[in-house]
DNA sequence: AGAACACTTACAGATGATGTAAGGAAAGTT
DNA sequence: AACTTTCCTTACATCATCTGTAAGTGTTCT
């Protein structure tokens, strides 16, 4: 889970907002010494910062402009004060979001969804050799084309790119798809893998898979030059 | 579709790349003038660039190293030295993935597709007040939890979100969905919002659509303090 | 009260995912 | 060569989901 930075002098306030952050699951972390902040974060290395603007000492907008400076983000901002104008100087100085307190708790928690997924590094694509494959949204490239497996398929031209170049056996795939390795159903796995084979056809990626006899299968290495 | 700038010495091997990526609907610019390629590159704004290592005056390396510290990227390292030197020596410089010549064509195009969608700029999410929606896969995020929409409920929504505040006809929702707005099917759009509106109470979230009677929906807005 | 509009629910067809079953092909063994 | 084991393919049935149709109910306006 995301851990999140705090940085609001008001106690209240405060507590407030570490309270709805902890119920819905996220790692809070208050910040209550303005002097450092920066070399603070630098070790606490969070997912997000929730930065008030009006703290004792430095100004929100001077902490900010250094978290910024030294890539530490994302940044939402917090005020109280709703002009424009502020508005617009916290995101000249780099706050990726601004809201006004006082904040619905969904409007706050929408935006920190909101930012986190933005600033999420994307996970890489797995590279199969001469397709490469998104590990969550089972799409699989092919050149500029691309096309959405099942589930089924999807796990198991997963789990051969992964273990690539070693032979997965069936009894792995198995546990992939049905959780278990036990009771190995081959011919669910058989039909899967003849389904995942016709798919691939479809990219006009023909002989991917490679079958070892009695051991699994593996995928073909295009290495040979 | 994405622009490729090709950075190669060899005729044949250029001609050989641009006419892959171009048969494979990429926008290739090839670059032959190897003096300033920072400038080059800086007005032609390629989402991708091809680099040999060898060229003729400025190595690749010190062509790779100034595009990166101007922020022009990914890059792909193409080279002929399959040393694992070089490839180290490449990749500590800033090239994001590398590839040794010869090279097997739909190798060339995994790697760049899946360099283009690891530095794609991921789509910002549509913020919906309480809610934020992603516009792509239309998975509705409330806090922590999300949900996968229809593709009905989520081409309503998303149209919602994106014409806030203002109203959105029956017209306007019908062509969404159906691509006409002749002939309304009013009984399927009013099913498919009250199919919305219950996924959207799944999540916490009542009261989110207003009808307009007469006009058309909007998202309720959440500002009042 | 009546009419127009909005909402809800139940039903059914279409589609896609996935396991079951059966038969055929290929490779190894005797 | 005949047999056995392993692998591959196809057809079918089931299940879930999506989505439009239809019918009935509720709400608002005149």
């Amino acid at each position: 889970m995301a851990r999140i930075a705090v940085v609001e002098d008001d106690s209240w306030m405060r507590e407030e907002l570490m309270d709805i952050l902890q119920k819905e699951g996220f790692e809070a972390v208050a910040i209550t010494d303005f002097h450092d902040v920066v070399a603070q974060m630098a070790t606490l290395a969070p997912n997000l910062v929730l930065l008030d603007i009006n703290l004792p000492g430095p100004s929100g907008f001077e902490i900010c402009k250094s978290l910024k400076s030294k890539g530490i983000g994302p940044i939402l901002m917090l005020t109280s004060r709703d002009k424009l104008q502020d508005e617009l100087h916290g995101l000249h100085l780099g706050a990726d979001d601004y809201l006004t307190k006082p904040c619905n708790r969904d409007r706050l928690l929408a935006r920190i969804q909101n930012l986190l997924r933005r600033f999420e590094r994307q996970p890489d694509l797995i590279d199969g050799g001469s397709f490469s494959l998104d590990p969550n949204t089972f799409t699989l490239y092919k050149g500029s084309e691309s096309l959405l497996l099942s589930a089924n398929e999807g796990k198991i031209l997963l789990a051969l790119a992964q273990h690539k170049p070693e032979v997965v056996s069936k009894s792995t795939l198995s546990e992939i798809l049905w959780g278990t390795d036990q009771y190995i159903d081959e011919n669910a796995l058989q039909v899967n893998l003849t389904r995942l084979r016709k798919t691939l056809r479809q990219l006009g990626l023909e002989d991917q898979i490679e079958t070892i006899r009695g051991k699994g299968y593996r995928l073909r290495g295009q290495e040979k030059p």
